[in-house]
DNA sequence: AAGATTTGACCAGA
DNA sequence: TCTGGTCAAATCTT
C-alpha cells in the first residue's frame, strides 16, 4: 500500500503511547459495562424477570456505556488509524487457499487494509448514479466460505440480483445483496461461486458489513459468544462481541449477526488465508482485555481490531 | 399483488 | 478490448 492512499494524522512516538492507552482504557471499560450487561441478564434470566422496568432501566443505562466506550475508541481509530502490517492482505489473494480439499466450515477474518477506516467513505457512500456503474471490490475486505449449500443460513436475508459466466471457471457464479439495500441502504453483497457438482461445493465471498436492522430483535442488547466452548485452551477463547443492529453504525460479520437467530450448525472457525489456521493471539499482538478473573475471556489486540471493524 | 429470480444491457477498471 | 459487478425490466413464485 502507499502512504497516499490514506489520510493520516502525523504524529510522535509518545502520542502513539498516548492514544493507545486512551484507546485500551476505552475498550476496558466497555467490556467492564459488557460485562456488567451480561451478569445482569443472567441475573434476570435466573430472577424470571421479576422487575422488568428496573433491568430495563440498567439495562439501557449499561448499553449506553458500552456504546459511548466504543463509539470513543472508534473515534479514536477514525482519527489515528492502527495498521498492523501483519494482517493487510489484499482481497485479491483472498482465493488463493481455497480449495475442495479445504476444511467447508473454514473462513478467512476480514482482510484489514490501509484504506480500512476510510472505507465506507470512498465505496458505501458512493450511491451508483447509473445502471451498470459501481466499482470494483478489489480493494475491500472479504469473508470466504466454502459450504456443500449454495445459500446457507448465514442469519442475514439475501436478494439475488445477477448471474454471470466467470472466465476459467466451469459454473456461473451467483451474486446476492442484503435484502434491506434500499429500504436501510445496507451494502452488504456476497458472491456465491459453484466449485463442484458432486459432492455440490460452493465458495461464498462475502463483501461489506450489514448495516441493516431486524425490527424483531432489536431489543437484544449485547451477546457475547465463547467461539469454541468445547475447547478450553486459552489459544482457542476468543470472544465474539456481537452488537445491535440498532446501533448508530453496527457492521457485523456475517456469521455472527445478533439480528437473526444464529444457524443451528457451529460458527465457522475463523482462519488465517495464508497460514490456513485458526486465528490465535500472537506474542506480537497486545493483551489489551487482561481479565484476571477469567481467563477465556481473553481478548487479544487482533481480536479487537475485528471487532472495532465489525 | 407483492416479492423474488432471471437475464441481457450497461459500464468501470484492468 | 475484455471482464466482472450491477442495474432493471421481464418473468416467476408465493
Amino acid at each position: 500500500m502507499s502512504n497516499s492512499n490514506m489520510k493520516m494524522i502525523k504524529k510522535d512516538d509518545a502520542d502513539d503511547d498516548r492514544i493507545k492507552a486512551i484507546i485500551e482504557e476505552e475498550l476496558v471499560r466497555g467490556r467492564e459495562f459488557a460485562n456488567q450487561l451480561r451478569q445482569l441478564i443472567v441475573i434476570d434470566k435466573t430472577n424470571n424477570n421479576n422487575n422488568e422496568g428496573d433491568s430495563a432501566y440498567h439495562h439501557n443505562h449499561l448499553l449506553s456505556n458500552v456504546i459511548s466506550s466504543f463509539a470513543n475508541t472508534l473515534s479514536l481509530l477514525n482519527k489515528y488509524p492502527v495498521i498492523d502490517p501483519v494482517h493487510h492482505q489484499s482481497s485479491s489473494s483472498s482465493n488463493s487457499s481455497s480449495s475442495p480439499n479445504n476444511d467447508l466450515m473454514q473462513m478467512q477474518p476480514p482482510q484489514l487494509h490501509s484504506s480500512l477506516l476510510t472505507y465506507d467513505h470512498h465505496i458505501c457512500n458512493t450511491p451508483p448514479d447509473r445502471r451498470g456503474s459501481y466499482r470494483r471490490k478489489r480493494n475491500m475486505e472479504t469473508w470466504t466460505k466454502e459450504s456443500e449449500k449454495e445459500r446457507e443460513e448465514d442469519g442475514h436475508q439475501w436478494r439475488k440480483y445477477g448471474q454471470k459466466a466467470i472466465q476459467n471457471e466451469k459454473y456461473t457464479r451467483n451474486y446476492f445483496r442484503c435484502t434491506h439495500k434500499y429500504e436501510q441502504g445496507c451494502q452488504a453483497t456476497k458472491q456465491v461461486q459453484k466449485l463442484q457438482e458432486n459432492p455440490p461445493l460452493y465458495r461464498t465471498t462475502y463483501y461489506g458489513h450489514h448495516t441493516c436492522t431486524n425490527p424483531d430483535i432489536n431489543n437484544h442488547i449485547l451477546i457475547m459468544e465463547e467461539h469454541d466452548p468445547n475447547n478450553t485452551s486459552s489459544s482457542s477463547s476468543s470472544i465474539f462481541l456481537s452488537f445491535d443492529n440498532s446501533l448508530p453504525n453496527p457492521p457485523t460479520n456475517p456469521f455472527f449477526s445478533s439480528t437473526t437467530p444464529p444457524p443451528p450448525q457451529p460458527p465457522p472457525k475463523m482462519m488465517k488465508k495464508e497460514e490456513d489456521k485458526e486465528v490465535v493471539p500472537s506474542s506480537s499482538t497486545q493483551q489489551v482485555l487482561d481479565d484476571s478473573s477469567n481467563n477465556d475471556n481473553n481478548i487479544c489486540w487482533d481480536d479487537l481490531m475485528m471487532m472495532m471493524i465489525w
